[in-house]
Order: structure tokens, then C-alpha cells, then sequence
DNA sequence: CGACTATTTTGACAAAGTCCAAAACTCCAC
DNA sequence: GTGGAGTTTTGGACTTTGTCAAAATAGTCG
């Protein structure tokens, strides 16, 4: 997604002003998947000197309603965030140091979307997330 | 669980010393399923008097601890306490009020582990949690 | 009952985000 | 280009959820 269309492109699109701010989170949630909003705002001061860490979040959370990118909230992590969007993958994590990759969905399209007895609700996502420990802790921790 | 063995036995099971606010909180946990640590303090202080919200946040650790609660975390909400453990279902999570519900797994017995690409991850739990929009949510949003 | 250990309490602290008002910037029409 | 309206960005205070550490208290076992 971010890889076919350039970030000001992408902004004006949405009818999005286009700000160095913006453009440089963009570039950076591209280059950084998975990334924490720090992590972000760090490689984001790398690019343009300087942002504000409110301009970092307003940032991310306006990206993130129009559907640019997409947030993940693991458990005991800070919110993270990618370009993947609208491909329905879900995340494997890692318990010990919060490591997160792609995995494409375990049963095919969009499957997980028919919970059996739905209570009633109007149901619009299945996030499905899979814990355990990455090859590294795996080391680590048995050595 | 809760409901076959008493809440001091079970304690006793585990070898926890059996303590007022632990039996109190316990039975919050059983009575109130994903309750929040703070709605369950509450519940704690109606039963028993007063209860600090230190205790309440220990007790809640231990017994996730010896596997005799299970803590859920879904995004944007405190975490949630339940009863319910060791038999692979997962939730229904309203995205409005928080409302949650139990839903069994959607597969089968214990299906969702198996992810196509696990990067060498060592799995040891699927998460699913499905995103929506509860009845009463519907009702008051679209009148 | 008494000693020993574990738990509870209290109060300070930390992380991740949000709220607010003022200053700076972008966009668009001229 | 330039000016004005409307948005963004800033910086600082604040909120929420949860943890840490030390002192006081309660539970367990002989």
C-alpha cells in the first residue's frame, strides 16, 4: 500500500494537508512496521530534525481513521503500527520482548468473521493473535 | 470452575494462604465475569467493607498466576477478569460500551495454534477477539 | 498460643495517551 | 505572489491503569 502509492499522493487522496509532519510518520510506519508510536517519533526526528510527541499521536490516530494504517494494541505493549491495511493478517507476538510479525490468516479469506453465536452484535473485525517467543528469547532463555 | 468448587478450597488447592479480601475477590471474579480490577474493587468493598487497590490488583495477579482466573486485555480498555478458564473460547467485544461476551471457538477444539508461517515463534496461545457493535450500542447510535 | 512467613496497606512512581490554548503553518482564491 | 480562513503543531498539565517498596498486619502450623 504505501510501497504503490507515495505518501503526498496518499495524503491528498484523503483530503489530508500535507505537512512534513506527515509526511515523514508516513514514510516512517512504511520503513518501521510494527513500530511503536516512540519508536516512530525517534526515526521520525532522524528525517526532519524535530516533531512533538502530540504531533507524532495526532498524527497515527488521524492516519489511522481514514484507514491508512492500522493500529495493533498487544497486550502489555504500547500501541503499534503498520501499512499493511485491509488484507486481513493477523500478528504472531512475542511474550518476552513484544517482537511482532505477519502471519497471513490461518484459514483463508475472511474467515474468522462468523463467530458462531454473535450475542446480537453487528460484528466488523476478527483480530486474531498469536502469543509465544521468538527465535531470539527462545535462545535466551534455554541456553 | 468457580461454580464446582468453592472459592476456599480452590485457594486451598494452591496452595494460597486464604484471605478475606482473596475469597472476596475471587467470588467478584465469579459473579461479575470481565469485570474490570476497578469495577471489582467495588464489588470487593460491598461485600466485604474496604479493600485497597493495591490487594485488589495482587490478588488478581496471583490467581491469573496459578491459572485459577484468566485476565483478557482487548484494546482501549482496562483489563478484564473471568472465571472461565482452560477451555479455548474467546470474546465479543463491544467497541462503543466495552460490553463482552464468551463466544466458543469458532473451529473446533483448539484449532486456531496452528498458523501457517510462524516464523520459528513457539506458539502457545491464539487470541481471537471479534470486534462490534453491541445491541443496546446499535440502538442508541442509529435511533 | 506463638513464632514465622506471607499478605495487605499506604503512598510514591511510571508508562502511554489525551486535553487545551496559543502559535505556526497550509491551502486556496485573488 | 499575497492575504486570510481554517488546520496543524507545540508544549505543558493532566488522566488512567498499573507497579514498586517498606511498614503494618494477618494466616498457618507445630
Amino acid at each position: 500500500m504505501g510501497a504503490v502509492t507515495d505518501p503526498e499522493t496518499t495524503l491528498r487522496q484523503h483530503d489530508l494537508p500535507v505537512t512534513a509532519q506527515r509526511l515523514a510518520v508516513l514514510r516512517a510506519v512504511s520503513h518501521h512496521p510494527h513500530a511503536t508510536a516512540d519508536d516512530l517519533a525517534e526515526s521520525v526526528r532522524q528525517e526532519i530534525g524535530t516533531i512533538s510527541r502530540q504531533s507524532v499521536y495526532n498524527v497515527l490516530n488521524v492516519l489511522t481513521d481514514k484507514g491508512i494504517i492500522r493500529r495493533i494494541q498487544p497486550a502489555d505493549s504500547p500501541a503499534r503500527y503498520e501499512d499493511r491495511v485491509g488484507d486481513n493478517h493477523h500478528h504472531l507476538v512475542c511474550r518476552d520482548c513484544g517482537k511482532t510479525e505477519d502471519v497471513n490468516c490461518a484459514v483463508g479469506e475472511a474467515p474468522c468473521l462468523h463467530a458462531h453465536d454473535h450475542h446480537g452484535f453487528r460484528i466488523d473485525e476478527a483480530e486474531v493473535i498469536y502469543w509465544g517467543t521468538c527465535p531470539a528469547c527462545q535462545r535466551r532463555r534455554a541456553p
